[in-house]
DNA sequence: TTGTAGGCGTTATCAA
DNA sequence: TTGATAACGCCTACAA
């Protein structure tokens, strides 16, 4: 199954000369085919056949002033990033969504500084015709650029927008997961809870926190202690250390991701916790990740890939239908039962 | 800072204008000022400036016949390829090595079945000027388009091709990590060591295992006990079983990833085997997840940012001068000793 | 060193 | 329903 050759790659006139009618109605044809006869159509698609013809991206885009591309733009990559298996399973799911689409996807990862140059320039429509940005952390400047831009967009987690940008987003439904974390403890006899949490200015984790606080008033029962971590390893082990210095009769701990709570259960267990027995722990996302830390753990389904999913079926709807704004969507959580709670 | 507007953006033209020169003159004096007056050239950059002008890369595509955009292939994508970081890691290196060209990457992540149209299409030089293919999995059918195909291309990861393919790759040196992991272990007293592999008909496992076996016969040690995984949790934690089942005096375990590492430290556990003292395990790749284990595992480094940058060298080469054929780049490995040796 | 002019492959407009 | 024909924005001989 060699490659064909780019060079002389067939172009329209090829299929049109074949086919026996002019460019006109050879690309009528091959777009969809409104007002072909059928007796054209088929003879272009049988001359498209025979040529191996492909159109040229670069001509079409250059009339349509569409890119036929989309920008799955990251901001602020990095570590805490890349540790974090929640990403690729997003990008699993664009990648899903969009296959049966002539649409391809460009990548704009972010470098240090949130907003590059370069950012800025793949939002200016030179490169796609819509983003899809994955805000599991912080995205001040992004929303910003992009609320003040034309080009549909989708959020993937709800965007921290410090001003009150419209956006469209899409997200799990984290204050629910809250608390269901806080009921769940609490049915599980929890005498003193606490939380690990993530950035106070990031949306996931600020929602996850006032789930968790509305459970537990729900209760009857007072505030419970709150350490700040980044959503890494390192972060969490020294939030969790500190939680654990400052209030040692904490027996139940709900932790805004698994991977911090991966290093939470470890710092337990080098301080000769018991979990489940002397502390609780549930985690939030259910990657992989959750099935084989020690114990498995307990946690709030994060669906990164139908997030991933929803967000090209709602920026394939803005595209089609012109901009719409800013509508969100929120998928529900579930928490599942596993050996630390 | 807001974005400007698609519609209506400034064109060459318009740059001409207020540079008051020809489209001809400001076209060079963007594109490298070959042959253009000092005076012209700060007029044109300066018009650039005022006017907010962004070369159109379909105008441009349509005549220099190229898209200015590389493929990153990820073929064959799934469960294995996302729970492991390695991939992530490599995509940074990619992103930092091109972040100060004007190259954009296309994301191309298989589907099941391996080479699939989408795929091919992208091959063909439609979608890029040149393909990164991370084939930390099998990649037969992709090496195969590629190699007839007149595209650039590296692989990450020596490619696995049936045939005698020439191609252009660049790998950590496995068969060195084999080997150190082997003297290691030696060293360390091992007296029955064994390994779990990865599958046998991809490139880096077997060569980790080529180095493996070296390593113990320089020592003038037997062959020693393997067993076969595909990288996930799940068939490490089958293979290790299996393998303590045949061979329950092994004293030493060289595991072909991290990930797997991981698995087979759990079931070490489980049966009440302690690591290091009954039970020795070297992994390989050295990602986050090695500091987190229980206990923290030695490792094989396994350059996954270096990699990805590598590549982008390699390609670029490849597009200035020309394809170059089948070169290959090796880089070092070291091992990074930690708790469970 | 500069400008003129032609063409890259498509789509879109407008008559026929 | 079809076919000329004119853009789309840029690069690049070629001539000046």
């Amino acid at each position: 199954m060699a490659v064909q050759q780019q060079r002389g790659a067939p172009t329209l006139v090829e299929v049109a000369r074949v086919a026996g009618v002019s460019r006109a109605t050879a690309s009528r044809a091959i777009n969809g085919g409104d007002r072909v006869s059928p007796d054209a159509m088929a003879a272009v698609q049988a001359a498209v056949k025979q040529v191996g013809y492909r159109p040229n991206r670069a001509a079409r885009s250059l009339v349509t002033k569409r890119t036929d591309s989309i920008a799955v733009v990251i901001p602020e990559s990095g570590r805490v990033l890349f540790s974090d298996p929640f990403f690729a399973t997003v990008l699993q799911g664009v990648t899903t969504a969009l296959s049966h689409t002539e649409l391809q996807i460009v990548l704009a990862l972010g470098e240090k500084g949130g907003a590059s140059e370069r950012l800025n320039s793949y939002l200016r429509g030179q490169h796609a015709d819509g983003a899809i940005v994955v805000s599991h952390h912080r995205t001040d400047k992004v929303a910003e650029l992009l609320s003040g831009s034309t080009m549909p967009s989708v959020f993937i987690g709800r965007p921290w927008s410090p001003v009150d940008t419209p956006v469209t987003y899409i997200d799990v439904d984290n204050v629910s997961g809250g608390r269901l974390a806080a009921e769940h403890l609490l049915a599980r006899g929890a005498q003193h809870p606490a939380a690990i949490s993530g950035p106070r200015d990031m949306g996931a984790p600020v929602d996850r926190l006032a789930g968790w606080h509305q459970g537990l008033a729900a209760a009857g029962r007072p505030p419970c202690p709150v350490r700040f971590a980044d959503f890494t390893v390192d972060s969490a082990t020294a939030a969790t250390g500190q939680l654990l210095d400052d209030h040692p009769e904490v027996d139940a701990i709900f932790v805004a991701s698994d991977l911090m709570a991966s290093a939470a259960l470890r710092v337990l267990r080098d301080r000769g916790r018991r979990v489940p027995q002397d502390v609780r722990v549930v985690g939030f996302d259910d990657m992989d990740l959750a099935r084989t830390t020690e114990p498995p753990l307990t946690t709030l389904v994060n669906p990164a890939e139908k997030l991933g999913r929803g967000a090209v079926a709602m920026l394939l709807g803005q595209l089609e239908n012109g901009a719409d704004g800013h509508t969100q969507r929120i998928l529900p959580t579930a928490l599942i039962e596993r050996e630390t709670t």
